[in-house]
DNA sequence: TTGAAAGCGCTACCAA
DNA sequence: TTGGTAGCGCTTTCAA
């Protein structure tokens, strides 16, 4: 009995010009099934009809309605990402690349930057649950796995990026860091480098992995490893990069003023590290060497340009999307799978001293 | 008689433990209408039973199901930002400013990038409309209004940024252009140079306002303006910016090697000039000095740094995203807005020859 | 102050 | 091949 309804004012389409499969449905004389299933193409409904349906919907701009379809189907086509900061332009590579996969494939991006801030983060990827969104990516500033648990009790697939969590085993996309460590490390040793300091991070993965690859390299080179020459940065807001390498480096030179080569944390803190260098009165690289990580597309035309070692943010970006991709339409949740990336070092001028 | 469903197997709760409203009303014996209330905040419940209420709520972990609600109130709580490229850090910047205002007004951030494209950018633009965000943010890379027609039909309301379309009233937040190309172009003049080149963009606002500074300030110091040292390079893909400045500037020196100094579009561009000029054998600022544009954070780490235009992305970000919270909420569609900024020259090593 | 009924726009399921 | 019915989880409206 609802059958015929609007029976006063007959409007053809209602408020906002927003077309709905009912007014199609009514338009063609047909029934909202019949649009619905024309639109999504099922197998059986007949070609003709198909058509007729398909070419009002483009006369009406007809859109479907995300909500309602996400209601029903619990997909909202839409894939969270979070970062710790969105103007470090290795993560900036990164999401690009994943927007080159996601956006094609019909998948909304929510960005949001954590700002390498644990408890933030944590309350984003609440949001992001809160949201429904069909799957996560996360290149994450967390030491504790809760946040990584309420995403597995809902089921949703998940994927680190560039930041593991130490034995919880989950979905992965990064690169090998100790060898970025031993990359960085052995080119300044075969620099002729006798001092070599670093400038490490916190206790993500990535940072721990560098540090361990410094270890690692100064070990077979049968070098001594001076603890001091190990400083840490804060992981704390925007200056984290060149703030916090130019400071530590000042301190370093203060302590070590025969230092002959740095290997930083990443670019930015290495470009912090050139600063400090050059400000005292220092020659790169003939006094001290300095090698970054994460081969910044700027990193080139830096006052000297910075050697570094790559590790394919684009790479990064688009396997991880792809690996999304496939985890949404998954069956059944397929066991994690790690993805490794191998680091290149991009030799330029910061470092070459023979 | 669908009071008391699930008869048989009365599991607590269902599937993948995502908890209802209708959940919680069984559990404390309420109705779904006195939880709705009560999780809004409405008045006329009493303060005891929203208490009992919100308490559950916070030990189930229940988060209201974004689509069920977008449904019937017509609001998504999303925001769509469109910019032509993620990596600039320009856009960067204004992205993670935009992001500091919306996250904690509780609104998701969909990030689309138009790599400079009108015709991706229309259908990006599109995609935004289909699912329903409650208004959008563009830095646009069109010249037609279409897509703009389009939005205003929906009734949605949007925030053109940097880039205005002319001749379109719509709320805008940048920055007055010809007044960054006049402070360049005299900073320039005042430091001696009398050969001044300018490296332009396409048809974009802020390209034509920068140009038009840049005459103008010539014409001020009645100044000759030779057509054939404004040269516009192509807006096409990554390397838009250091590339095209390179090439630019590489084709300027070989028709003009007297050449003493440089207006650049954007500080990419910038940085692909200062290459050209260096690997030309010649000094920067001795021989040519170069002005950027936009202040780009690592611009006083090149390798000179960089005098340039500051506009200040984190208030254009800022005010923008201020200004589209304001329209959801307006009642009635207040007339278009447009907010200025005025920019600020940074003065650096590239330019200083007196 | 509380709750029953209706329905947002769409799709799953089944009957015709 | 087509379409009726039911209902996704919530809010709006109005009655109790």
């Amino acid at each position: 009995m609802t059958q015929q309804n609007d029976p006063v004012k007959k409007r053809r389409f209602r408020k906002g010009s927003v077309v709905r499969m009912k007014d199609i449905a009514q338009d063609l004389g047909l029934s909202t099934m019949t649009i619905s299933k024309a639109l999504r193409g099922h197998s059986d409904i007949r070609k003709e009809t198909r058509e007729r349906v398909l070419k009002r919907m483009r006369e009406l701009n007809y859109q479907p309605n995300f909500a309602a379809r996400a209601l029903i189907t619990g997909r909202t086509w839409t894939i969270g990402l979070v970062v710790p900061d969105l103007i470090h332009p290795f993560f900036a590579q990164i999401a690009k690349a994943i927007s080159a996969v996601t956006q094609p494939a019909g998948y909304g991006l929510v960005i949001t930057s954590s700002e390498d801030n644990a408890e933030l983060e944590r309350k984003e990827i609440a949001q992001l649950l809160a949201r429904r969104v069909d799957a996560m990516i996360i290149a994450s500033a967390q030491v504790s796995t809760e946040s990584f648990q309420l995403i597995e009790n809902r089921r949703i697939p998940y994927v680190l990026i560039d930041r593991r969590i130490s034995g919880w085993p989950a979905n992965f996309v990064g690169v090998d860091d100790k060898a970025v460590g031993l990359l960085a490390t052995q080119h300044l040793i075969e620099q002729g480098c006798k001092r070599i300091a670093h400038i490490a991070g916190g206790k993500i993965s990535t940072a721990l992995g560098r540090l361990n690859g410094f270890k690692r390299a100064l070990a077979v080179a049968h070098m001594r490893l001076l603890p001091a020459h190990i400083v840490s940065i804060g992981t704390s807001g925007d200056d984290r990069g060149e703030l916090g390498g130019y400071e530590a480096t000042k301190k370093l030179l203060q302590i070590f003023p025969r230092l002959d080569g740095v290997f930083c944390l990443n670019d930015p803190v290495a470009m912090g590290a050139m600063r400090a260098i050059l400000e005292a009165g220092l020659r790169i690289p003939k006094d001290i060497a300095v090698v970054g990580c994460g081969n910044v597309h700027y990193s080139g035309f830096l006052r000297v340009p910075l050697t570094t070692v790559d590790q394919d943010s684009t790479a990064i970006g688009k396997y991880s999307a792809e690996l999304c991709l496939s985890l949404i339409d998954a069956k059944r949740t397929p066991p994690a799978k790690e993805l490794l990336i191998t680091p290149k070092l991009i030799v330029r001028e910061s470092s070459v001293r023979r």
